[in-house]
DNA sequence: AAGTAGTTTGAACGAGCGTTCAATTTCAAG
DNA sequence: CTTGAAATTGAACGCTCGTTCAAACTACTT
């Protein structure tokens, strides 16, 4: 079994499925998307509290829940912070896949891994950092994450040293530059205004620019 | 009274000092430095378990006390913190200050602020990540800190307009540019180990150099 | 209308943690 | 040795928050 799309399925419990609150849809997974709702929630709330900052509470209030009803879709609170996890991972590798089987040379690829993934973090996990608050997972789970994350940073390293062997990007060292890029990448939540002056296109496609340059033969 | 070294001194109470434990010599600002001893143990915990995750005990315990004993040294948790992010501000001030009086050309400034600041993070913060869990801040306190920090950005952006303007630096947006570069640098403490293969030596020197590479005029 | 599985709720419990404080210890000075 | 201020301690308090659960509610089925 994959660990693709890895967030919303749940242990399903037996029999149909109902909806959460003020919507009336015989839908048969209902359950999954009260369990994205949740997640959306929790990733805005962990972002700008941390994950110990933040409360079970109000991840549900931002719903119009009450808290106790969160424990119906997801174990506990740490569950819900791998979910979210496990989220925004699956994205991530449906990104590399996608790159990785385009026929593209390696600056064009990095050009699309930088704009595709300042895209997601901006536009889909709407400012939620990646890689955080690890350290509040459980080991398995965060075994988990490590194991994906490094996928990412391995395939980023490798479209590095492709770049390099082809004589389009100076020599140096893949690791290194590797850190440096998607730390820019992964600061914008941090500065990121969505009614700012600067778009996620925006944004994306400077980021590219600046990063990209920095790597090309004089 | 400027806010420069803002961390040790302390609001002093009245009479002589002592030692907090161990050393019996009658120096008159041992309190200082057990205050210093104590922000140094808050930040290691604070960066590997973010502010709530930490436990004032464990502060505590690094340092071989009793969490009831900080309260001797500081008003708070919270206190504690803020005076962390004033001594890594208090380092960030000098640096802007040093490089603003330097003769230097923008490209050798950006170089001395990119280089200087990764040592500073790395081998006097020994990686405590700058501007980090800012939320916890009473708003008094952040007011504080995001005044100072808005001077260092504000400092890089001046950098890097002076070289655009002299011609050394491609035309681009300076505050976009900052962001990308401060982003690298604020993350290295995220996948840093003083036992890896990187010295801080090295890691200052390339993201220097690539950081740097990108702006080039071609 | 009654039955039933899915979903929501409110209240309660219990653990963890920040904070306080009176009592105690340490140590230099007299 | 005695004194007294500085420093430390251990215990206690109170509050917040994650988690549990029985009861209530909803809406589809028969």
């Amino acid at each position: 079994m994959g660990t693709r799309q890895s967030i919303p399925p749940a242990p399903q419990q037996a029999g149909r499925r109902r909806r959460p609150r003020a919507r009336r849809v015989p839908n048969p997974d209902l359950r999954t998307s009260t369990r994205v709702d949740i997640l959306h929630s929790a990733a805005r709330t962990f972002r700008r509290l941390g994950y110990h900052g933040a409360t079970v509470e109000q991840i549900a209030n931002a719903l119009h829940m009450k808290k106790g009803n969160l424990y119906y879709y997801f174990k506990n609170k740490e569950d819900i912070l791998f979910a979210c996890h496990q989220y925004s991972l699956d994205r991530l590798m449906e990104l590399v896949d996608q790159v990785e089987q385009s026929g593209l040379t390696a600056d064009q690829k990095l050009r699309r891994l930088i704009v595709s993934f300042v895209h997601t973090i901006l536009d889909e996990l709407h400012g939620t950092a990646l890689f955080l608050d690890l350290e509040a997972l459980s080991p398995a789970h965060l075994k988990t994450v490590i194991v994906r994350r490094d996928r990412f940073d391995r395939a980023v390293r490798q479209v590095l040293q492709q770049g390099m062997d082809a004589g389009v990007f100076r020599p140096g060292d893949p690791k290194l530059l590797a850190f440096a890029i998607l730390g820019a990448v992964n600061w914008i939540p941090r500065w990121y205004a969505p009614a700012g002056p600067s778009t996620s296109q925006d944004i994306a496609d400077r980021f590219a620019d600046y990063l990209i340059a920095g790597l090309r033969q004089a």
